[in-house]
DNA sequence: CAGATCCTGATGCACGTAAATCAAATTCTG
DNA sequence: CAGAATTTGATTTACGTGCATCAGGATCTG
């Protein structure tokens, strides 16, 4: 069996409160006595029962998630997997005591963002996840939501400068090399103009990608040349636009990497288009139009992040900062899953069955 | 809060015990107060909270691993998250009171594989997780371990007909047609021969990965011929040798798939040959040689699937099924991850900072 | 209707930890 | 050395659930 505070306060040769005080880091303990009590600890491997611990402190960790609004698919899915975590009856084992609220506001609006964070530290949350916008109001809040001692965490976009705690996302510029990699590939040989279509610069993702593909583009070197950057505010009806514009105006288009959202309104355009179409097309996030424009080869590949890895990964992390407890950055590494009409997932499945044991 | 107990009691007017009588399905209610009690926990959205019950039951969950002994590095990789997973002190979150324990078995070697899984089951541990090779007497093992009530997951490598209880483990026959598909795009016009190197075609795995990719491959149409497949037992001398005689006498040799183990063997005879080496290379598996590789051009893409995915996966289901409670096949399932040079993952991490709460 | 059987309530201990209270022992201060 | 301050011990209650025991009531059986 797993050694208990009586076993530590009896190799240690002290009370129960006195090994409490030491292990809670409360006052009055003379520093020996505390020495004697963290050797105890380390001899017998002491580790302490975090589930017995937060039964006894009753203990709830209230988390705040700030996630844009709007039609965006991916946001809705993280949405969605967001609320998951928050059902008690339908969150996954080891998501235990969370309580999770979730506000939307407008995307792109930083002074929203700001002033939804600092409403959200109002009643001291165990921790709050957000999609930043980086602009320096959204950075201050944050800093100062830290300085009250609540961790931040920033999902998809990240704010570096905010100096938040963590990110939950991937590395965008490895995908945007990774885009400009597989489009080099895919195009291997060929020359031709090669397109981007980004929601916002003012998306540090969104920058970040756009400078990773770059630069695998320019290491390749071949013929491709690189357009303008095109923003469609990951609105499809802007996206759509923009895009049959440049399959009617560009006639060497050999490839489009969407790095954006929005890809809706790009599908509809290629799927229109009389011109011939670009030879590789490379989109973000796995939606119900992406996935069908995969199989029926309207789009090449989608570069793609788990959006319920990334709602459980914040929920553990901040849960874990809350606490000062440790945490397994290799579980929390959001992977850049790349989909081909081959491995792609199946559709979205329900939970297993629940034989509950509320029957007989 | 969330209900407990005693509002479930209070609400359905029963005692407290009647109310643990239903809840555990626990002989000596009549059906009539039964329903009552029932409905409560409807009205109320009850959910049993598992820590304290636990910790009630202070009970642990002894699972056992089963893996192929040998220097498979994937294997060894395997083995370490499991054992990772198993240390409470290095466990991540949720992942609370399982006891792992860990055996290895030779390699290929089915009655050894049956034995060890029966033995595995003398102490009734609360569930058992094996790389299973495909073969009647293994079949049986694990029939007879569920007989007993004892829920198998296999891993890697499945084994359908047993009846397991779960898998986790990629889709190995979208693993293939991955491969397939990028290798096409890989060769995109190029005519030639492609080879692949499996380990062993007594492993589900590797037979379903050459399934699809054959499918794969063969859908492309164009000049592409797949030579025989060539077993290399995973042993990365013989591969070598395998690799080197392919090189030596297959003039038009286009691409390769290596769909098993002693990548090894593959990479140095690729490093060495003074011939023209093949276009496309796809093998599987993430390892300090494979990374090496792609990070040097010698091989295109490595296909993988996250091994401490796989370990904390197993006991989370493991554990789940022995409750007879919901998972979330979203969460488990094990993604087909597609390396290429620019999305490599940073080398291995370790803990995040431990600021254990011990100190002052 | 006596006795057996079944259903239900009441109660208490246990799990490992947190947190509070009060008393006693030790050390420090003047 | 008295008095205050600090440190430590002992004890209790609580968290939500599991599990066992005992007693009393209801219902059934012969």
């Amino acid at each position: 069996m797993r050694p208990t505070v009586h076993d530590i306060a009896a190799e240690a040769g002290v009370s129960l409160a006195t090994v409490d005080r030491v292990l809670n880091a409360r006052a009055g303990v003379r520093s020996e006595t505390r020495l004697r009590v963290q050797a105890a600890v380390e001899r017998l491997g002491y580790v302490r029962d975090v589930a017995a611990a937060n039964l006894a402190k009753s203990r709830i960790y209230p988390i705040r998630f700030i996630l844009p609004s709007g039609d965006n698919p991916f946001m809705r899915a993280l949405e969605a997997h967001v609320r998951q975590v928050g059902n008690p009856a339908l969150r996954p084992g080891g998501l235990e005591r969370v309580a999770v609220s979730l506000d939307c506001v407008p995307p792109l609006d930083a002074p929203a963002l700001a002033a939804a964070l600092i409403k959200a530290g109002e009643d001291e949350p165990a921790g709050i996840a957000v999609v930043a916008v980086e602009a320096p109001e959204v950075a201050a809040a944050v800093r100062t939501l830290q300085a009250r001692g609540i961790p931040v965490a920033t999902l998809v976009s990240d704010l570096p400068a905010s100096g938040r705690n963590h990110f939950a996302g991937i590395d965008n510029m490895a995908a945007g090399r990774t885009a400009g990699g597989l489009m080099r590939r895919f195009l291997s040989g060929s020359r031709g103009a090669v397109a981007v279509i980004a929601g916002s610069l003012s998306l540090r993702d969104h920058r970040e990608r756009l400078d990773g593909f770059a630069q695998a583009l320019r290491e390749a070197g071949e013929g491709l040349t690189l357009l303008p950057v095109l923003e469609g505010e990951d609105d499809p009806a802007k996206v759509e636009a923009l895009a049959k514009r440049l399959l009617a105006e560009q006639p060497d288009l050999a490839g489009i990497y969407s790095l954006g959202a929005g890809d809706r309104g790009l599908v509809r355009a290629l799927a229109q288009t009389k011109m011939p179409r670009p030879q590789a097309v490379v989109v973000h996030e796995l939606s119900d139009h992406t996935r069908q424009a995969l199989e029926e080869g309207l789009v090449d590949a989608v570069l793609a992040q788990d959006p319920g890895h990334i709602a459980r990964s914040a929920v553990r992390v901040l849960r874990a900062f809350a606490d000062g407890l440790v945490f397994d950055p290799a579980q929390e590494r959001i992977r850049i899953d790349i989909f081909l009409k081959d491995n792609l997932p199946p559709a979205r499945q329900a939970l297993s069955d629940p034989h509950l044991p509320t029957g007989e």
